[in-house]
DNA sequence: CTCCGTTCGTAACAGGCGTTACGGTAACAT
DNA sequence: ATGTTACCGTAACGCCTGTTACGAACGGAG
């Protein structure tokens, strides 16, 4: 195996391991030394590819950001109709399996650290706006009838409340199952004349 | 004045503390330090009145429960119409001025900090199981034709949706006016035929 | 083969953390 | 007035944190 490529398996370990300590240890057991043990390094590797802890929180806000953002544009992709691809779109943004569960958990756990943080926050407002654009986009071509402000204030409910679902279902997925939260996304999709 | 007056009185202002530090530095600065510092008195006394750490955090999340209960209690009790309480007790629970932006930034923080804590993730599930069968049974009141299941739906709907704004309020109040979220409120219960 | 630069493990540092122990002080009872 | 008790400030403990410095090991270049 080539030199470049240890690294770049290296890089992907570290990765995970920010990620997972993140998502099932929460932000404060967020560590330098936890995610050395869960990448079953030491300390001086996540020092070396991370000049410090905020960058680690950053980096899994990142990682979230590219995740998300491939997977909803192979969806919109694979989706035949302007309404089937929102509804893709936002239906990925809930807390439907343990992936996307994890993903909640990092969204929050992200969000709480970022408070009193301002670069961090910069980070986070940048990702949301750019989520909160993608579904106008998709809701403008939904319902091409709508002038602009119809078009952002369902937008935005759209996307408020997928996000709260996911944290609600982050913090007690007993209580919230997938087919709760697929029957809420439809019967507002429904309300909106979206369906 | 007297002595239990005192304590109340310091106990209140303990209060304060806890809250406005958790609020205004978030999650990770919520020491018992900066908890003494901001209450004026020392390490000594908050570890009197807790017992440790994470019952700071607890009692933050008691308080935002507290505080929202009451509030709602009140806006039920005036409002003409089950529809007006419904959209009353909803529209308290977004990010419309600095202090409901405070106790979503609250919410996210105890949130956080209870991944991975048993006792303080069934205080929140406790919390939010109330929340949502106060939503529930308010939308019932105001849709009495509705069967259970579509009651739930679209009361999971109402509290996700509030819930998700609030948090993407909270931490960027310009881009989440107040405006915005009432005409997101008024949209989805318009939507829903609760209006 | 030798030299050099990168990579990363080892070890330590200073600082901040939660928590505990102890002593003084102020209010109440007698 | 005096003893008692609850309250809380002081100070310290040990631990864990982020961060830094240093040296060894390794791959590539000449």
């Amino acid at each position: 195996m080539s030199r470049t490529a240890d690294r770049s398996a290296q890089g992907a370990a570290l990765s995970r391991a920010v990620w997972s300590v993140l998502a099932e240890q929460g932000l404060e057991r967020l560590t330098v030394r936890a995610v050395a043990a869960a990448a079953g390094c030491t300390t001086g590797l996540v020092m070396h590819r991370f000049p410090n802890r905020r960058t680690l929180l950053l980096h899994a806000r990142q990682l979230l950001h590219r995740v998300t953002r491939e997977r909803v544009e192979m969806l919109e992709a694979a989706a035949g109709t302007p309404r089937e691809a929102l509804r893709a779109v936002l239906r990925q943004g809930m807390a439907l399996d343990e992936r996307t569960r994890q993903e909640a958990v990092v969204w929050i756990g992200f969000l709480a650290g970022a408070i009193a943080d301002d670069e961090l926050i910069a980070e986070h407002r940048r990702n949301n706006r750019a989520w909160r654009e993608r579904v106008e986009r998709l809701t403008a071509a939904a319902a091409p009838e709508w002038n602009a402000e119809r078009v952002a204030t369902v937008a935005l409910a759209l996307i408020a409340m997928t996000e709260g679902v996911a944290a609600y279902a982050a913090a007690d997925p007993g209580a919230f199952p997938a087919a709760d939260q697929e029957r809420m996304l439809d019967a507002a999709l429904g309300a909106y004349g979206l369906t």
